[in-house]
DNA sequence: GCCAACGTTGGC
DNA sequence: GCCAACGTTGGC
């Protein structure tokens, strides 16, 4: 494109921007929802999976992510915020991975199960259970407004997140 | 604890 | 560039 089409350079990406949707999984024996709850934030480092690690660089700081618990529990438990966008994953130095920081934006009021998430239909799609192994995974509007339901808590509009916002360290 | 699924790696 | 072996994830 030529340089003199090129927009002057937008003032700091409007923060308005429609927040995208994630689900993120964690092993609660690893790393669970209530040591995220009491760390405040974290980096959530250690994705070691391509696809995974697209998921992560496509994130922006607001999306909003389910956290769930695999292997034990099995169950979407809370939603987190991402607080900083993908950087460099410092514990694979070199290597071109990346990590995103989040912090816990709200506990859901009913856990919803592996098994709730299989029988509807509404669900069939998600990512998470076509790609199954994939610890980082798409949300789409839809199916993140449904789980919201089945998790009670349909009232709750994702902006009401009072977490502290600060980037960098 | 086992096993299936599947992404990644490495040999050819 | 294909494909078999391997490793890891995650459900059961």
């Amino acid at each position: 494109m030529p340089k003199t089409t090129r927009a002057p350079k937008k003032p700091a990406a409007p923060p308005a921007a429609v927040p995208s949707y994630w689900l993120i999984k964690s092993e609660p024996t690893v790393y669970a929802w209530t040591r995220l709850q009491q760390d405040g934030r974290t980096m959530w480092d250690g994705v070691r999976n391509f696809e995974a690690r697209n998921n992560l660089r496509a994130m922006k700081e607001g999306d909003l992510c389910f956290f769930y618990h695999s292997n034990e529990g099995k169950e979407l438990v809370g939603v987190v915020k991402v607080v900083r966008a993908a950087y460099p994953d410092p514990t694979a130095p070199g290597e071109d991975w990346s990590v995103v920081d989040v912090a816990p934006a709200y506990p859901l009021k009913k856990t919803v199960g592996l098994d709730a998430i299989k029988e509807a239909p509404e669900l069939a799609e998600m990512q998470m259970l076509t790609r199954n192994r994939l610890s980082v995974t798409r949300v789409t509007a839809a199916q993140w407004t449904f789980l919201h339901g089945l998790a009670a808590t349909s009232g709750r509009p994702p902006k009401a997140k009072p977490v502290a916002e600060k980037v960098g360290k």
